[in-house]
DNA sequence: TGTAAATCGATAAAAAAATATCGATTCGAG
DNA sequence: CTCGAATCGATATTTTTTTATCGATTTACA
């Protein structure tokens, strides 16, 4: 019997971020305190699924008449989110999106750290900012000496599962594909794909529906 | 009363691509009929689940004993999920990230052809394997000209909205975001946040939750 | 050719999520 | 100080999505 961790909803979850970037830019224009029904107009939601959203994470009540407080709020998602707790992260695939992960100064927010990427072609061996690009060979001595937990795959489509492997291989349990495949983990090891090219097309079909 | 376009769940929709990753894999291996079943083993899926979205999409029914067509199931998601309709994209922010969303390959299998890049810098300003940077000046100007609907915003946070409000302006009415900041369009064009960095996160967090 | 095994598709039930309604609270203006 | 407007939070309802169950069909094999 868990004191108040109540169970939050996987919808819920996957609005937290969206959240978070709207209180943020609330802050950072001043506001001290936003409603709930502000919130949902911004961002065309209810006015009553953002209560709910947010009596799951905040430490204390809204206010009545006034509403939450953005930087409490802020504080609260983050939380929940895991954003305190430090992660080390590698990228497989040095190309031009393994590249831009490498070096994306926006991790630090999520408590995230990239610390090399790794290449299987021994041209793309080197650094960049700073950070290291090693070849495929070291992943898991590299790996293992410095805890890395996460992977990003940003290989070609017909080297990913190969990749995959090698991950897995290493000690990597959690990896972000945006492979174009489908690839296959073993069990303990979480998978998720993000197809860009999937997303921009859902995205099109979307507008077409509604639009036309 | 529409004759057979049944309603699409959106959960459903989002799993179709899955689907059709899974199912060229298979095809590519030689698989000529494959089974709901199998299809829901081998992606972790209920049974139940799987010929219920298929029933969705295909054209003919699955065989009894047999399962469904594997080539047959490709086009009906394919054309269920839009990718036969041909799209004009363009890319604003040509930063790293932007610039690997310049020259990947793999849109045109989509039906999505990102046929140039924006950026407020001069110095970014050129072409890559064919595919021509403008100044942000063009924007509406190329737009139009090329039919653009379909916009990908790669921008640093602070330079959102403002690309964003020139792409609305360029007659735009889709945009899938990468930037990290919250940003405001008004009625009647699509927006999605991809915060690729939330989204590393949230798989790490669910990795913390599950295994220890 | 006949039998058995396994699949499909449809109907029904359960679970989850979104939405609506209502009283209690409290801030601000008069 | 009092009144009114607006918000919160909790309960209830509706909708959506997932999961379960069952008979019909068909292929493979003896």
């Amino acid at each position: 019997m868990e004191g108040k961790t109540a169970e939050i909803s996987k919808a819920a979850f996957l609005r937290f971020p969206a959240y978070l970037r709207y209180l943020k830019a609330e802050e950072a224009a001043g506001v001290g305190y936003v409603s709930s029904s502000e919130i949902a107009e911004d961002m065309h939601l209810s006015a009553v699924c953002v209560r709910k959203d947010l009596a799951l994470v905040a430490s204390e009540p809204g206010k009545p008449r006034l509403g939450f407080a953005v930087g409490k709020l802020i504080g609260d998602l983050e939380r929940a989110l895991g954003y305190h707790l430090k992660t080390h992260a590698c990228v497989v695939g040095a190309g031009r999106l393994g590249r831009a992960f490498l070096v994306y100064d926006g991790f630090e927010h999520y408590g995230i750290d990239v610390v090399a990427a790794f290449d299987i072609s021994p041209a793309q061996v080197g650094a960049l900012r700073g950070k290291p690009i090693y070849p495929m060979e070291r992943l898991k001595e590299i790996a293992e000496r410095e805890n890395v937990r996460l992977g990003i795959l940003t290989v070609p489509g017909e080297a990913a599962q190969q990749a995959c492997d090698a991950m897995v291989e290493a000690g990597i349990t959690a990896i972000l594909s945006f492979a174009p495949a489908y690839v296959r983990v073993p069990e303990g090891v979480t998978l998720r794909c993000e197809d860009l090219a999937a997303s921009l097309a859902s995205l099109s079909a979307e507008t077409e529906k509604s639009g036309a």
